[in-house]
DNA sequence: CGATTCAATGAACGCATATTCAATATATAC
DNA sequence: GTATATATTGAATATGCGTTCATTGAATCG
């Protein structure tokens, strides 16, 4: 359990980082494990032995996912306006820095809105409701008067759904210039 | 050519309707054929005589696509802050009172990005370039104290993908509460 | 070095699904 | 009312793709 084990992972991961990669670009049903497997110059057969199958390739992905991207979204106990503009500052430097990050990202949404994706897929991401918590956020923040008035939850939904539509753009163009992350904030804020 | 043809053509629209639906959800690949017979109550078989293939329906979607939707986002000589205000009005009010617009606001840019979309599809898709014109209005709004400093393509991709993002939702979720245009356009108005 | 395990391949299998087709019912036309 | 065109069906075809498998080559171990 040394040097082949530590391949065996390293190979595993450049065949995650492909999938990864195709499954944003093409969707899940379009991507064809020849695909994957081209891009990381194995044979098809190979694959699978690496993988049980397409499904359970793409489970381990959203597994990462849950891992990583979606803590970052974690509503706390801050001042609610310092927690927006703290979390779309801290999304978007990853976005940035980090395009796997930015990938998965996106791959997180494609899969909780895809009526195509896998059935366990979808139960593993039930109960992320990102909505609610972020709706009372807001709620408090309108009362200490640092968030703009306006339905809760349409503000949240506008805050959250900016960002989910700019990080599409970041993972898919990485080479393309920045929006700063107070111009979303820009969305909820209460103008002096 | 009356009664007949009228049928036909309201059966054509029915196959479509139901197909744009499945298509955004499922995405183009994982959306069967029966999935659409079925939901519009024919057999797979009579589909066919409607639309000679799976691909011709899809490029027919996109073209009802860009005579409708993409027309609204056309950018014109207005002041240009007036400009991003009016569009992002125009598009949020269709987005909410018309379905079918706002999905087919979703097809259209899931078609642009996805690569796994027909190529006679991409092709159709060429040549709609919005963040450049966008990105000059910008400029001539930073100049006139309008919109606010910042990189012009920056500016105008943080505009547009947040339109995106917010519009993907009203399509996906037409029960949902609705931001307004002008919280939006607040990601690039300068501050007083 | 011999044996055993792992990496790797490409062909074969089976299933799902787009498309075609022959057959039948229904509507229109004369 | 007969003939012709259209609407509709279900089964047959064909192809693409996920998965399996027998086999070969390479690495590890005793």
């Amino acid at each position: 359990m040394g040097i082949r084990d530590d391949q065996k992972q390293k190979r595993r991961e450049e065949i995650l980082e492909a999938a990864l990669d195709l499954f944003i670009r093409k969707g899940y049903a379009a991507t064809k494990i020849s695909d994957i497997a081209e891009r990381v110059g194995m044979s098809v057969g190979l694959l699978f032995h690496y993988f049980k199958s397409k499904e359970s390739l793409y489970e381990e992905l959203i597994e990462l996912g849950i891992m990583g991207p979606m803590q970052t979204v974690a509503p706390s106990d801050k001042e609610p306006l310092e927690f927006f503009e703290d979390t779309a500052k801290q999304l978007f430097y990853y976005l940035q820095t980090e395009p796997f990050f930015a990938k998965m990202f996106v791959l997180m949404s494609q899969a909780a809105f895809n009526d195509a994706a896998p059935q366990n897929v979808k139960e593993m991401l039930l109960g992320f409701d990102i909505y609610t918590p972020t709706s009372l956020l807001i709620q408090k923040g309108q009362e200490n008067g640092s968030i703009r008035e306006g339905n809760p939850d349409a503000l949240a939904i506008a805050y959250w759904c900016a960002i989910q539509g700019i990080a599409e753009q970041m993972a898919m163009q990485p080479d393309m210039p920045y929006p700063e992350s107070d111009w979303v904030v820009d969305i909820i804020r209460r103008k002096l």
